[in-house]
DNA sequence: GCGGGAATGTGAACACCGTCAACATTCGTG
DNA sequence: CACGAATGTTGACGGTGTTCACATTCCCGC
């Protein structure tokens, strides 16, 4: 009969891929397992022959949101190619960076979401790549370009995460009007986080 | 009989109550319509004479939140009576505003999560009093005492806004790890923003 | 090659959930 | 007092996560 054999195959795969569109187009919120299911073709139960749980699956489509977000962040900061002092080049990097991660929330308002939901799975495997640690190169890089003081290098990155972070998670809200520009107040917060470091 | 009247008497506020304890003590994700009537002592189906949808209960206990969280700031900004230089006391004032934000999150991880869920229903009144408005007074009374610069009174209020909202986001999420103080990390972000305003 | 355990998928069931429609009771006002 | 409005109940529907017993297939050691 050659119609589907009883072994998927690659399951897992296709649940994750399938969870990832989901919560990309309808948010954390929309993901069921029934009918991730469905989708894929497969009985309710056999989701669990590779997640113990819903949580599980969740904090999977979570850590790959995490891992989007933090290549973007490595992606557009590599596109920044300054001529001149070095110093600068370093501290455009840094604020391309919180550029690009308020601009992921306003991208993918879902993903985003999901990359931070409470959960309370951890991950078996660390988060690669780790948008934290890209903010703390950067940071390192300023401090020794000169162009920040070495006593940023403690607490810059809180400063720099919390800033961008709020920013992101305040656009992304519900109660943002729609269609109001936030370019405005992107630019506003980088600049402060910038002065901020000083 | 005597027993339990036909009509509870007051049932909404009944449910409002029963409803912030349960988000308060367990988060907005273990609200249940079914649970809050028996908790009530009602048919579930009593609960949508005063609610249309779980959503608006939901958008109910999130702007009550919201509101606790308002005059948590009010309380403790007008708790500071710094003597000597007007201007001086407006920065801690808004210093403390910074603080208390974040440290209403820390203690209330759960109210802090439901004040800012995403939710599509938007209240009928607004918020009173307003955690924003609280802000933005605080910025302005910074610039008439000229402790800051006119410049900040556009983007001064998203600067902080971001700031002291995503270190909150960040020490109440589940990747925190317990019993490590966020003390130092508040006292960093506060002093940042507090410079970025410069 | 083949036999058997491990891995993977199915089907039916359970308890719970939000929501609704039809009905019952009480309140409040003319 | 009567009667409509407000409020509460009962029972049902479809959906959900999860589990358990069972079916099928894969793969490794003999």
């Amino acid at each position: 009969m050659a119609s589907r054999p009883y072994h998927h195959g690659a399951l897992e795969i296709a649940l994750t891929d399938a969870a990832i569109e989901v919560v990309r187009s309808s948010g954390i919120g929309a993901l069921t397992l029934r009918d991730l299911a469905r989708t894929v073709q497969v009985s309710p139960s056999a989701v669990y022959r590779h997640f113990p749980s819903r949580d599980h699956l969740v904090s999977r489509v979570s850590q790959l949101a995490r891992q989007a977000l933090a290549r973007d962040l490595l992606t557009r900061r590599d596109a920044v190619t300054t001529r001149g002092r070095p110093a600068r080049r370093t501290v455009e990097r840094f604020e391309e960076i919180g550029r690009t991660y308020v601009q992921f929330a306003i991208d993918n308002p879902h993903m985003f979401e999901a990359a931070f939901v409470r959960c309370d799975i951890r991950p078996v495997n660390p988060d690669h790549p780790d948008a934290w640690g890209v903010l703390v190169d950067a940071i390192d890089q300023m401090i020794d370009a000169g162009a920040v003081p070495e006593t940023r290098r403690q607490d810059g990155p809180i400063i720099s995460w919390a800033g961008v972070h709020g920013l992101a998670q305040i656009v992304t809200a519900s109660t943002w009007p729609d269609g109001v520009s936030a370019d405005a107040h992107i630019d506003a917060v980088i600049s402060g986080i910038t002065r901020s470091l000083r």
